[in-house]
DNA sequence: TGCATATATGCAAGTTAGTGCATTCATTAC
DNA sequence: GTAATGAATGCACTAACTTGCATATATGCA
C-alpha cells in the first residue's frame, strides 16, 4: 500500500507526467528533457530522479550522460497497467502531443544551450489542455 | 492533462485509496467509510467529495444517507485502465483486505455511534504493508 | 593534472495539501 | 413548527511538496 502511495504522489504532478509522456516516447537524458519542457536542470533532474526511485524507469550511463527509459518490470503487472492508462489519456492530449513533437526535434547538447536561452522556443506552458 | 493530473492528485492519498478500495468492493455511506477506517466524519466526508469530484463515484441519496459508489463512465477508458491496475495491486495487499473485512461486517448505523467510542476495533493503523 | 561538461543535491522560500474542530445544511420524525 | 440525525463545509494549523539558486559530484578530454 506504501508502495502505491508512492507511485501515485509521484505521478500526481503534471510536470512529471508530462516527462513520462516523453521517456514512454523513447530514451531521454536530462538535458533532452529541459529543452522539450524548457525546464531548468535542477528540475528535470528532480523530475526524473523521482521517476527513477519508485522504479518507473531505469538509469543507463553513456560517458557524460543519463539515460532514462521506462523499465518494464514484468513483476508488477498493476504498474504497467497504470501506466497504459496514463499513456492513453495522453494520446489526445494537447499538451502531450506538443512535448512529443519538440522531443523529435531535440538534440543531446547539454543543459548550457539552454541556459543560454537558444532553446526558448520551449517554454513551459501553463497546460491549456 | 490537467483533468489526469487532478485524477491522479485525489489517488495519491493512502486514505483516499483504502476508501476507492471500500467502494470497489460495494455501495457505501459516509458513516460506513468512517466506520471501517477509524477515521473522523469530516475526513470520510471530505475523501468521498474527492473522489467524487474527479468523476469516479456517482452519489445516491437515500433518505438521510448518502451513497457513493463507482461511477462507471464508459467515456473514459483510460479511467478505467488505471483504477483496474490500482485495484489489482490492492489485491494482496493486508491493509486493503482489513478494510474489506471490516467492512463486510459494518453496518449503517450514523456517525453518532463511531463518535462514542463504539466501534473503536477499526482505529486507523500506520499501513503496516 | 586541470578544466569543461552533464548531472545530482543541500538549503531556503513559497506554495499546496490534509485534518480536527465547530458549525451549518438537509432530510426525517415527532 | 421543533428536534434529531447524517453529511457537508469554513477556518486555522501543521505537514508536505515544489522549485530556484548555489554548490557538489562525476566523467571525459587536453
Amino acid at each position: 500500500m506504501r508502495e502505491l502511495t508512492k507511485l501515485m504522489k509521484v505521478l500526481s504532478d503534471e510536470s512529471r507526467l508530462r516527462v513520462l509522456n516523453l521517456i514512454q516516447e523513447r530514451e531521454c537524458c536530462v538535458c533532452e528533457v529541459m529543452q522539450v519542457m524548457g525546464i531548468s536542470q535542477s528540475k528535470a533532474s528532480r523530475i526524473l530522479s523521482a521517476l527513477y526511485d519508485v522504479g518507473l524507469l531505469k538509469l543507463r550511463r553513456e560517458g557524460r550522460w543519463a539515460l532514462y527509459s521506462i523499465d518494464t518490470d514484468p513483476a508488477k503487472g498493476y504498474v504497467g497497467e497504470i501506466l497504459a492508462g496514463i499513456k492513453r489519456s495522453m494520446e489526445n492530449d494537447s499538451l502531450a502531443i506538443g512535448d512529443r513533437e519538440r522531443l523529435e526535434k531535440a538534440e543531446r547538447v547539454g543543459p548550457a544551450c539552454v541556459v543560454g536561452g537558444c532553446s526558448s522556443r520551449a517554454v513551459e506552458q501553463n497546460s491549456a489542455a
